[in-house]
DNA sequence: CCTCCACAGGAAGCGCAGGAGT
DNA sequence: ACTCCTGCGCTTCCTGTGGAGG
């Protein structure tokens, strides 16, 4: 037999179908989400304005690919009806600053203009000057909007564009997996971006289930991932609070490993050290990407831990008490050649820690 | 019961870098 | 090119709390 025969004979049809940028055909359990959204959005085919609309869910229960799938319905249906609107996402991670996300519309409205360089107000006047040229109403989804700086000043110039515009409008969708964003902004961002409220629930056990098994047709060949392994897949990733990114993952981790090791089909096993593997990643890049000053105090809390002190042991007197980690940290970073913070900032930073898990 | 200790976390202030306005 | 302002990381100082011990 051919070599390559062998080593190409994978168990996966399409491996994409598992990364968390695949769009599928459908979107189960979401049908509420997507009715509701599209309900919102619906005025601005009729002329009106939609009012702003703050989307929140933690990750993997579907937020992006819902809006995503709206806004696509959207545009196809006014480009068939020739209705002027239009609606586009950003992500906020890849365009950080108001100021690239203004420019990202300019560039989405007139593909062929190029205004990289010029002032953020010039950029600002030209997007109302074109919105206003082609009377177009325009919907802008943000997401993972807790990441965009000056996030306020973004907000209040497109909301208060509507009142300079005479043709044409701006409504914004606002995406986060944060709970705490909201409470940050300020209030008069806050009533703004969030006039409507959609929440997006985490998924069940069952549900991803479903959702992992359609998954599977796509991705897997036939009958090559046992009922048991999208089973597994599922019950972890609900106790993950129910991320269906992270089953997918899991899902395609399993595969990978099924393969590696020439496997016919991929099992329950092979699932559950996929789980091990993607734990280890995620806390491997965690902490890989944490600044020093934080991992010289989990180093030091390493340390006193593999002295046998336990946090967690309460009983006896051998527990890891913030005086101590200090003293330890304090070592650590003098070791490292890191200055060393005052024990008042350290705490800090042992928060920081903390609400990292 | 009072006091001391270890600790948490708020408030004010300081130096610095980077951005906005001129 | 200039200053001015602001946010950030950090220190210093301070108050409040709960447990151990005299």
């Amino acid at each position: 037999m051919n070599l390559f025969e062998e080593v190409s004979h994978t168990l996966f049809k399409n491996r994409d179908a598992l990364s968390p940028h695949y769009i599928p055909r459908s979107l189960p359990f979401r049908e509420e989400q997507i009715t509701a959204l599209s309900r919102k959005i619906a005025p601005i085919l009729s002329g009106r304005k939609p009012e702003n609309i703050f989307i929140y869910g933690k990750t993997g229960t579907g937020k992006t690919a819902v809006t995503k799938r709206v806004l696509s319905d959207l545009n196809e249906y006014a480009e068939r009806n020739s209705i002027p609107v239009r609606g586009f996402y950003v992500n906020g991670r890849l365009y950080e600053t108001g100021y690239k996300i203004i420019l990202k519309m300019v560039k989405f409205l007139r593909p062929g203009e190029n205004l990289m360089g010029f002032s953020l107000a010039s950029v600002y006047d030209r997007l109302l000057e074109i919105i206003d040229e082609d009377g177009v109403r325009v919907v802008v989804a943000l997401d993972e909007i807790d990441m965009v700086k000056k996030l306020s000043d973004l907000v209040y110039r497109l909301t208060r564009a509507n009142d300079e515009l005479e043709r044409g409008s701006i409504s914004l969708i606002g995406i986060s997996n944060n709970p705490k964003f909201k409470e940050n902004l300020d209030a008069r961002t806050k009533s703004a971006l969030c006039e409507v409220e959609l929440v997006f629930p985490p998924y069940n056990a069952q549900q991803l289930s479903v959702i992992l098994r359609e998954r599977v047709k796509e991705a897997f060949r036939e009958g090559v991932v046992e009922e048991e392994a999208v089973h597994m897949a599922a019950a972890v990733a609900a106790r993950h609070s129910g991320d269906a990114r992270y089953a997918l993952l899991l899902l395609l981790r399993a595969g990978d490993l099924a393969e590696e090791e020439g496997a016919a089909r991929v099992t329950r096993e092979h699932v559950e050290r996929a789980r091990k593997k993607v734990e280890e990643d995620v806390a491997y890049e965690m902490v890989s990407t944490l600044p020093d000053q934080l991992k010289a105090v989990l180093l030091a809390l390493a340390r006193l831990e593999k002295r046998g002190m336990g946090v967690a042991s309460f009983g006896g007197k051998n527990v890891v008490t913030t005086g101590m980690l200090y003293d330890m940290y304090k070592k650590v970073a003098g070791e490292l050649g890191l200055n060393v913070v005052s024990d008042r900032w350290f705490r800090e930073y042992l928060n920081e820690l903390e609400t990292y898990g």
